[in-house]
RNA sequence: GGGCCUGUAGCUCAGUUGGUUAGAGCGUCCGCCUGAUAAGCGGGAGGUCGGAGGUUCAAAUCCUCCCAGGCCCA
């Protein structure tokens, strides 16, 4: 063993990829890598180098899973990117802390359920429980978002609870106040009773949210009043999923000029709409249809109320007239509780028909219905169809299969009821919101006219207010006395503490709702000015992230007003209707802008089989195994370069080996190139530097590829394309390690140190620094070490894009390598078809094809590769192939239509010829220059293969000589030797001594080229042996190996050479 | 029920404004090669491009209908 200091660390072919990557991150923190990979970064003038990015959206409290997983990599991705290119990037961490989610789970772990119950526990303590419960998980995502190598800064976070942000909710809700954009209103919404809460409209579109629900569905008959001319008494059928809200009934609906069919049956008559007969076949079977009629004619007749508890109502129990009525599903004939639907609502109130609402908040009948007060509405449903039945009210009763809106939060069906809400007037700017949309990249682009323009174009106005406890109070105070009407919306604690005389520190409730103070509009001074009761909805909140993080206007207005919108933010696509939708209405409403440039709609992580992934049947592997396993560059580059980060949908198998096929085909192939060079560099005592003006043909080549990397890495991430930059890298190993190092082995493991080498040495130096260094924002950990190794550097994320690799561009060259690479493959699967093993050199390898002269260099690599003794470059191509004629068909199919048939058939036929002129005649027409090609056919019976463009062929002389035959035996001599250095375990520069039992041709090979065997095989000397002789096995560590020699079995021995 | 999307090799996906013989990666089998690489190289098998009609000289590509799956909306 020489006692030289290595260059460069010892690396472990076969590493244990997790630990070294725990390695690199105590490195990060040890070092405070990412604070100064931020640090580092100008500003610039004004902030003109920050690349914003926005974390967000703030989420709920949940544990992280691949959903999270592949949305956390794409937001480390990008920023790491940008930050090479040298911008300045704050990653801030934002947490989600009000709303449904934090409240119901609150709920469950106190123990309290529904909003009566609260205001009996406290809202004090409840939300004083709500603001410690929603951080619960705070230590999991730290520890996730640290594993996956994800930088985003934890320490300085925000959170939608901190007393600023919620400043500048307020300030927002003013904002909106002022441009006309707020009002209060009574509509119905849909509501969750479990919640008891209304939701709003886009709550009810997340994904989930629609699931298959079994509903009573019943056709009601409603009779007429009697008028004259009526021969009999006259029902009305009227279909409904929702048996409930009959008591509720107030009128029916009819389309005016939808055709109804009239039948007799046991001595009434009974009216549906004629197309729906045929859903009352059974029950129909013994009426008699006795005519028709349209439903204008039954517009403004009244009937009988179903149920005497709004008998009374002015103006109600008459037939309607509605544009919405179809024949698609029911009867032609809707029921009508305006206080139960929006359809319901509008028609009755054009009709002057009040609304009644008799359900509490909890969803249950109020004392409105005596029969059935206090019972929850689907569980009415039973007794309410019992009661109509033994009135020989129901003509049909089914079950309907159907989607079916959920709470989202408490997986409860949702109702839809009449309440009084607070909405944004998001119809308002809806146009507006549609054109800075146009401004907005979305990454896939479809999303822009899309999923979310479509969305965009169908956007209602947004209830903003919550009958809840945990969040951000609306700041609006009213009077208490209609008689003194007075409104007041706060948009600043300076405006709170200017008319309550104290200055709150905690805008939460229920402290806020103590602030009252005397109606200044009442001269009595008796009325109060008191805050309405309602909380906003938190995707309020997320959708003002931008400016609430920074404590815009109060606090930062210069910065936000340079800095807005944000460069990039990326969630999944579900978010066109959360985060990014609020972003967008209230980036619209408040500064008229859209709020981000670009936008990342990746899609869905789903388990092997395609169904959703479900923690409670275990059909994924658990994330920190694979980051223990595998790691988490391995998971990360599995999540990115797949159709996920494209919007597509991504199958994840149970065992995980989709996971780790990524450590087989790209970590592991990288960290052979290090340990590759490390292994010879450290052998050789080579310090390697950055350089790239090597003349070797190789090492241009390489450095020409990494430059076309660079350039193609930095195309695919200027527009967020990563799995395109995943397949760029893939290629890239290839050249790397599959031609570059593999064709330059010998420059590395030759004796001499000559300049050569140097430059073998600096060149794949450089080529492995310069992928480290593009490659980190795909493979941030196993880069950073390699890059560590090689250049006893500070971090790879610290670096700089290296644009000095330009110098290396040359495109011509890669093109010939391509194409000496085609070369080579034909001729190995020449040399496969003929079975002619690649060990044993043949005397030439010929070249036909026009424009082969720019291959001239390169014949001696062709020679080498291919085994060959010589490479010769000819067009004379008739000996072995004819040519075969290729006709543009785009080009000419136009200018002969129904001929084409014709030319393509004579061109098959060979029924052609070139003519002097460059045309050529194909059957009875002529093509010009730019609408044909020709193509090499190899002739039958020559031993030739063609290249993949057909362009030119490649022809092998199979002729062995004596002297080809022996130097193939010696290759085969050396084979065995070396397979047994390695088998011995030697080190690759260890001298050896051999004991091989060689006889007749074998013998006379290796003497004849014994030269090379002991070049080759580092031999010193080699003795003949008999195969009888007794092994030298046991003394001075001589070691026995078995082997095969044209077909014949034999030992033989070697030992290392002490030095 | 309506709208949108998808359906191409065992798997995952490309396939330009229609253009001759539909590609890639992975997997699989055979052969080869191996002083870094549980690697590499070469080849084979594997497709009625979901089905049926139509338009066209020419259809995976355009049109119609149907089937299957997904998303969105009622």
């Amino acid at each position: 063993m020489t006692d030289k200091t290595d260059s460069y660390p010892k690396v472990d072919p076969q590493p244990d990829f997790p630990e070294i990557e725990r390695g690199v991150l105590d490195r990060w923190k040890n070092e405070n890598t990412f604070e100064r990979s931020i640090e580092q970064r100008e500003l610039g003038e004004a902030g003109k180098n920050e690349f914003i990015f926005y974390d967000g959206p703030p989420f709920a409290n949940g544990l992280p899973h691949y959903g999270h997983l592949i949305t956390s990599y794409i937001k480390d991705i990008v920023p790491r990117y940008q930050t090479l290119r040298g911008r300045r990037v704050e990653r801030r961490w934002g947490w989600d802390c009000h709303g449904l989610p934090a409240e119901m789970e609150a709920e469950k772990e106190l123990n309290v359920s529904g909003r009566s119950a609260i205001m009996e526990f406290g809202i004090e303590r409840f939300n004083q429980h709500c603001r410690t419960s929603v951080m619960k998980y705070t230590e999991e995502w730290e520890r996730y978002v640290e594993r996956a190598a994800r930088w985003v800064d934890m320490e300085n976070d925000y959170k939608t609870l901190d007393l600023p942000y919620m400043e500048s909710l307020i300030w927002a809700v003013k904002q909106l106040h002022e441009k006309g954009l707020l009002y209060e209103g009574y509509k119905v919404m849909p509501y969750s009773w479990a919640a008891e809460t209304p939701l709003s409209l886009h709550e009810t579109r997340l994904d989930d949210a629609y699931r298959e629900r079994q509903d009573p569905a019943v056709t009601v008959r409603f009779e007429l009043i009697h008028t004259e001319g009526d021969e009999a008494p006259i029902d009305l059928l009227a279909w409904t999923t929702t048996p409930w809200t009959l008591p509720s009934n107030l009128a029916l609906a009819v389309g005016a000029d939808i055709e109804y069919q009239i039948f007799e049956w046991n001595d009434r008559r009974v009216i549906l709409g004629a197309e729906t007969v045929g859903k009352l076949e059974k029950e129909l079977a013994e009426a008699k249809p006795i005519g028709t009629l349209t439903g204008r004619d039954l517009v403004g007749r009244h009937y009988k109320p179903l149920f005497p508890f709004f008998e009374d109502t002015e103006g109600a129990f008459k037939v309607l007239s509605a544009e919405f009525v179809n024949t698609d599903e029911g009867t032609g004939i809707v029921h009508m509780a305006p206080g139960f639907g929006e359809d319901d609502m509008a028609a009755c109130l054009e009709a002057n028909i009040p609304v009644v609402c008799p359900v509490d908040d909890a969803g249950c009948f109020t004392a409105q219905v005596p029969d059935w007060e206090g019972l929850q509405v689907f569980d009415a449903n039973t007794p309410i169809i019992r009661a109509l039945r033994s009135a020989d009210k129901i003509v049909r009763e089914e079950s309907y299969v159907h989607n079916y809106p959920h709470c989202w939060r408490t997986d409860t069906p949702l109702i839809y009821k009449a309440l009084d809400s607070w909405y944004v007037d998001v119809v308002a700017i809806r146009d507006r919101m549609v054109e800075l949309n146009q401004e907005i990249n979305w990454i896939p682009a479809s999303v822009k006219d899309g999923l979310f323009g479509k969305w965009l174009e169908g956007a209602r106005d947004w209830a903003i207010s919550r009958n809840r406890f945990w969040g951000t109070p609306i700041p609006v105070w009213k009077s208490d006395d209609p008689n003194y009407p007075r409104t007041d919306v706060y948009g600043s604690l300076d405006e709170i503490e200017r008319d309550f005389g104290v200055r709150p520190t905690d805008l939460h409730r229920p402290y806020i709702d103590e602030l009252t103070r005397p109606n200044p509009d009442d001269p009595t001074g008796q009325s109060t000015m008191r805050r309405v009761s309602e909380v906003l909805d938190c995707w309020f909140e997320s959708g003002s992230m931008p400016f609430a993080q920074v404590h815009y206007p109060f606090e930062n207005k210069d910065w936000f007003e340079k800095h807005f919108p944000a460069d990039f933010i990326t969630e999944y696509q579900s978010q066109t209707r959360g985060w990014f939708y609020l972003m967008v209405v209230m980036s619209t409403a408040l500064f008229d802008r859209p709020p981000f440039k670009n936008c990342l709609c990746h899609g869905v992580v789903l388990a092997g089989d395609g169904k959703k992934l479900s923690k409670r049947l275990r059909n994924y592997p658990d994330p920190e195994k694979v980051f223990e396993t595998i790691g988490s560059d391995a998971l990360r580059w599995f999540l990115v370069s797949s159709p996920v980060v494209r919007g597509g949908d991504l199958k994840i198998d149970e065992d995980g080996k989709a996971i780790a096929e990524a450590v087989r085909l790209v970590i592991n192939p990288i960290w052979n190139a290090w340990y590759f060079f490390s292994l010879y560099a450290n052998t050789d005592g080579i310090k390697a530097s950055l350089r790239t003006d090597s003349p070797h043909l190789l090492d241009r080549y390489i450095l020409a590829k990494t430059h076309e990397l660079v350039d193609g890495l930095a195309s695919d991430f200027d527009v967020y394309d990563l799995a395109s930059a995943c397949q760029r890298i893939t290629q890239h190993i290839d050249a790397l390690n599959n031609w570059y190092i593999r064709r330059s082995r010998p420059r590395f493991w030759k004796s001499q140190l000559d300049e050569d080498k140097q430059q073998a040495y600096d060149t794949l130096y450089t080529a492995l620094t310069i992928l480290c260094k593009v490659a980190s924002p795909l493979l941030p950990l196993i880069t950073d070490e390699i890059y560590r190794g090689l250049t006893a550097q500070e971090s790879v994320h610290l670096q700089d894009w290296p644009n000095e690799i330009g110098a290396a561009e040359n495109s011509d060259l890669v093109f010939e390598m391509d194409r000496v690479r085609e070369v080579c493959s034909a001729a190995l699967a020449l040399r496969s078809s003929q079975n002619a093993r690649v060990r044993q050199p043949l005397a030439e390898l010929t070249i036909a094809g026009p424009d082969l002269e720019r291959l001239r260099p390169y014949t001696d690599l062709i020679a080498d590769e291919v085994n060959v003794k010589a490479v010769t470059l000819t067009q004379e191509i008739d000996t072995y192939a004819n040519f075969g004629l290729k006709v543009n068909s785009k080009l000419i199919g136009p200018r002969f239509g129904p001929d084409m048939k014709k030319v393509v058939k004579a061109s098959k036929t060979g029924d052609w010829n070139r003519l002097d002129s460059g045309k050529v005649r194909v059957g009875e027409f002529e093509l010009n220059e730019e609408e044909y090609l020709l193509t090499l056919q190899p002739r039958e019976g020559v031993a030739c293969q063609a290249l993949p463009k057909n362009d030119a062929i490649v022809v092998l002389d199979l002729t062995l000589t004596p002297e080809l035959e022996a130097e193939g035996k010696a290759r085969d001599v050396v084979r065995i030797i070396q397979q047994a250095r390695k088998d011995s375990d030697f080190d690759v520069a260890d001298r050896i001594q051999i004991y091989l039992p060689l006889e007749n041709e074998w013998r006379e090979a290796v003497e004849q080229f014994y030269e090379y065997v002991s070049e080759q095989t580092l031999t010193d000397s080699l003795q003949w042996s008999d195969r009888s002789e007794p092994a030298p096995v046991g003394k001075d560590g001589w070691i026995a190996h078995s082997a095969n020699l044209g077909g014949e079995s034999f030992t033989f021995y070697l030992t290392r050479v002490s030095n």
